[in-house]
DNA sequence: ACCTCGCCGTTACAAATCTTTACAGGGCTT
DNA sequence: AAGCCCTGTAAAGATTTGTAACGGCGAGGT
């Protein structure tokens, strides 16, 4: 009923009405979306969503009997993109599943991939830095804190702004961390051979990664 | 049947199908951006980019069989600027080209960044001032007082103007901290070889960057 | 459980640089 | 010409930043 019902809606849809089966089915080919029945014959749902979940990050709604509380939390917690308890109006599943792809495309085209200046390069993906090729090896807070520079290469970015995306906090005055972070980046940038004034300091305003401009091709 | 979706939505698209024809192709001139597939006659795709990336930085666009992580890891590692699993929804790889052009033009196409007056030249993104081609070191607020007034080379800049561009604040008849920084941007900018009347004082009014034979240029 | 190590945050002090103070000189007004 | 106000600049004072050193905390190993 619900193929026919998603089928009508522009959708084509592969169904199992085993837990086991279903899993094969998932892993076959990158599917834009899989509805996961919790209550299933051969394997359980939560079971197939671990399993989805250990070498994928599709999107997956459950679907489980009645408002249990429990079976939601768990669901999310272990990967569930949304729950929805059963019976439910087909037309709500429609919004719901609309609503997940929307967010999970979305992040995925809005999220960078690989920065690069210069020689300079950040896979934000694999949180790996590369300086003329070579690896740099920086702590979490390090790498964020070039991130966010990154992402504005050659503009000066505030200590406030800094402080929200590398610590998670507002700024203080009286907070001297973000300084010694900048301060073991640039020890770490340098030593990987970049130049000393590749993190500039803005007194009174923030810092600025700068863009030497013979490094920046203009394209097309 | 891409050239076609692609040239439908307003690019212009050069299409080669063996890798070695490829890379000669991208080789040939700046390209916006490079869509390559992993699998191709030829030359693999990897080595494709490779050695576009021993030469240029242009964006590219890796096409890749299904959710294959190793391929999608080393894509990156060689320098992708994202990466497509196939079969792929055409929109997406618009939505994704668009990212990619957006995050890499944006940094450098928003403001401008090479302030020209005469042979002294100011570069915002590498924050660095050339009189004659050499550097002057000049503090941050030295920096942006210049840059201030650069902005409006020959125009009279009001002090309240400077103030709140250059300081942050309301200009106060009993601050004499703009003086004092004009004063010293003077001395650093005249032992650089500038002229000593560049910087004018308008009684009453506020400053100018005089310019007297030399062209202006607004670059970038 | 305990140890070890790496990372983060704090403190403390030094250096850079910005602001204030103070005084001097020059121009505008009366 | 005298007085007033604005500006230039040296010098002292205040603030901001750089960084070494220390301690705490949590992850991973034994």
């Amino acid at each position: 009923m619900l193929t026919e019902y998603l089928g009508k809606n522009g959708y084509r849809v592969k169904t199992a009405h085993r837990g086991d089966v279903g899993l094969r089915a998932a892993q076959q080919r990158p599917w834009a979306m899989i509805l996961l029945d919790v209550m299933l014959p051969g394997m359980d749902g939560f079971e197939v969503l671990k399993r989805i979940r250990a070498e994928s990050q599709v999107n997956v709604v459950l679907l489980t009997a009645r408002g249990e509380d429990v079976d939601r939390i768990v669901g999310l917690e272990i990967g569930a993109d949304d729950y929805l308890p059963k019976p439910f109006n087909p037309r709500e599943l429609l919004a719901r599943m609309r609503a997940v792809l929307r967010r999970n495309t979305s992040a995925s085209t809005t999220t960078p991939v690989v920065l690069r200046v210069g020689d300079l390069e950040l896979d934000t993906a694999a949180r790996r830095v590369l300086k003329a090729g070579s690896r740099v090896d920086l702590t979490d807070v390090e790498f964020s804190l070039l991130e966010a520079l990154m992402q504005s290469p050659g503009k000066v970015v505030s200590r406030e702004d800094l402080s929200q995306a590398v610590l998670g906090r507002a700024f203080d005055p009286f907070d001297r961390s973000l300084d010694m972070h900048v301060s073991r980046l640039r020890k770490k940038l340098s030593s990987a051979g970049a130049e000393e004034s590749l993190v500039k300091t803005i007194r009174g305003v923030g810092y600025q990664l700068v863009l030497d401009r013979d490094a920046v091709e203009a394209v097309d």
